[in-house]
RNA sequence: GGACAGAUGGCCGAGUGGCUUAAGGCGCCCGCCUGCUAAGCGGGUUGGGGGUGAACGCCCCCUCCCGGGUUCGAAUCCCGGUCUGUCCGCCA
């Protein structure tokens, strides 16, 4: 959501923006009905100002005894009333239609981001370590993990149709060796605090970080109005709903793990073999409140903290810098880490950290004040994935792969796991 | 799933149709007073929207869980919902 002062005050600043992610936002419909909503309010204030002088006098003609006069101003009052009640319907009509439409907008990429509508259009920032060497080649994730009985691929989609994994065994544990791992280095070294939030929400949440309305194809509904979390942003983010917190309490740095459900609809083909596209996965992702003058800083820790990750287990991967037109409807600015699958060839998208400045806050109405009698303010809101696991353990199993077929895990791994290596002997 | 009870400001808590501009208390802020602190005295202290102004401001509307309704007038009456508590049922 944007300010609504700013659509109204600065139309083609926001449309242009908008256009530099190739979206378009309903701008001449928005300032129509704020229009129309601005002018009924006003009549509808300006009538009721004159109703409640109106009905305290009755009140004190009551007091004093002079019952006609209270009734000769009772009946006085009749068309006004109705004249309020009419305005009141528009007013109820045009701030439901205009939520709708402000419902619609897309937030405004940050003069920073580069232009561009395809992936070609991103920008390389850096890169971590080295693409490993196989003299002898190594193998897809997916023949690796069935090759050492750690995903049964087959049996998955008896129970539970494509695009889900039954993660069995050495390959089980790897998940929450990863899982453990991860909570680990966010809470102790990088600061934040851990949450387990439901995996269902209301549809409330949803609209709040901006996947209601616009994305409902992309949800599982689970009833009426619970919904599968795509993703622990909607419920960690919403823990701070209709709040004004503390000033003094930023930065808010939440981490959490939780199951992820996608429909992925209409994604089949590419990048879906293995477990590269699923509709449930595991994830730990980092969420963080900031003051807005801090954000931009906020994003680049926050990306510091998702790689610190692919660095304690040693994982080559690089950073982009998204362009407006690929960072999604949400987003101001946003940065990629993509993994090296040396199996695959390929850099897979591990996490997106994102910041949407206060998009998410005002739809959220999440607040703080910077001192006591300060108005309170919009936080700024940032996300970004610490990382999602599939692809995580996509990568480990094709980077360790040994020439004798044996996984080599990363040292960080070696006291979570109780092993060093995937062989055939375990 | 069934029954009953409740929801009032940052917190506690009074309030059964107009004297509520929400009593009283606590907390917090500003001032006065005071060797310091405490006490005491005075004042202030929800949030949202709209309007106006260069600005400090000023004006209007709404806000006693939420949404409707009755009424000239609703914290108070009516209807629908949400959440919390207690008991019963079911249950890892």
């Amino acid at each position: 959501m944007l300010d609504r002062r700013l659509i109204r005050q600065e139309p083609d600043a926001v449309r242009d923006a908008i256009a530099r992610k190739g979206l378009e936002a309903p701008v001449d419909e928005f300032i129509k009905l704020d229009e129309k909503w601005r002018s009924v309010t006003h009549k509808r204030d300006e009538l009721k100002a004159e109703m409640n002088v109106a009905s305290k006098s009755i009140g004190e003609l009551m007091k004093a005894g002079k019952k006609e006069e209270a009734e000769a101003a009772k009946a006085a009052s009749a068309s006004l009333k109705a004249q309020i009640q009419d305005l009141e319907e528009q007013e109820r009509t045009f701030e439901s239609l205009l939520e709708d439409v402000e419902l619609e907008f897309p937030n405004m990429p940050h003069e920073s981001a580069p232009d561009g509508l395809t992936p070609e259009d991103n920008r390389p920032v850096r890169e971590w370590g080295e693409k490993p060497f196989f003299a002898e080649g190594t193998k897809p994730h997916w023949e690796i993990a069935v090759e050492h009985g750690l995903i049964d691929f087959d049996r998955a989609s008896k129970i539970s149709g494509s695009g889900f994994a039954v993660y069995t065994g050495i390959g089980a544990k790897l998940q929450r060796a990863l899982i453990s791992l991860m909570l680990d280095i966010q809470t102790t070294k990088n600061g934040y605090d851990e949450v387990y939030p439901p995996a269902l929400v209301l549809g409330s949440s949803l609209v709040g970080t901006g996947n209601l309305p616009k994305f409902a194809d992309d949800l599982y509904q689970a009833d009426d109005d619970l919904w599968l979390i795509p993703t622990a942003e909607v419920p960690v983010t919403n823990l701070y709903r209709d709040e004004i917190m503390d000033g003094t309490v930023l930065p808010v740095k939440k981490c959490a793990h939780t199951p992820c459900f996608r429909k992925e609809a209409g994604a089949a083909g590419r990048d879906t073999r293995g477990i590269q596209r699923m509709h449930q996965f595991e994830k730990v992702e980092l969420v963080k409140m900031v003051l807005p003058e801090r954000s931009y800083d906020a994003l680049e820790e926050l990306v510091r903290d998702a790689e610190s990750v692919l660095q304690a287990l040693g994982l080559h991967y690089r950073v982009i810098e998204l362009c407006a037109g690929d960072m999604g409807d949400k987003g101001c600015k946003a940065y990629d880490l993509e993994v090296w699958a040396p199996g695959i060839g390929e850099y897979l998208e591990i996490s997106s950290c994102t910041n949407f400045e206060a998009f998410q806050a005002r739809r959220a109405n999440i607040r703080f004040r910077r001192g006591p009698g300060e108005k309170p303010e919009f936080v700024h809101i940032l996300n970004g994935s610490g990382l999602a696991l599939p692809r995580l353990i996509a990568a480990i199993l094709e980077s360790g792969r040994l020439a004798n077929g044996d996984v080599v895990l990363p040292p960080a791994l070696h006291s979570y796991m109780g092993i060093d290596v995937i062989s055939a002997d375990n």
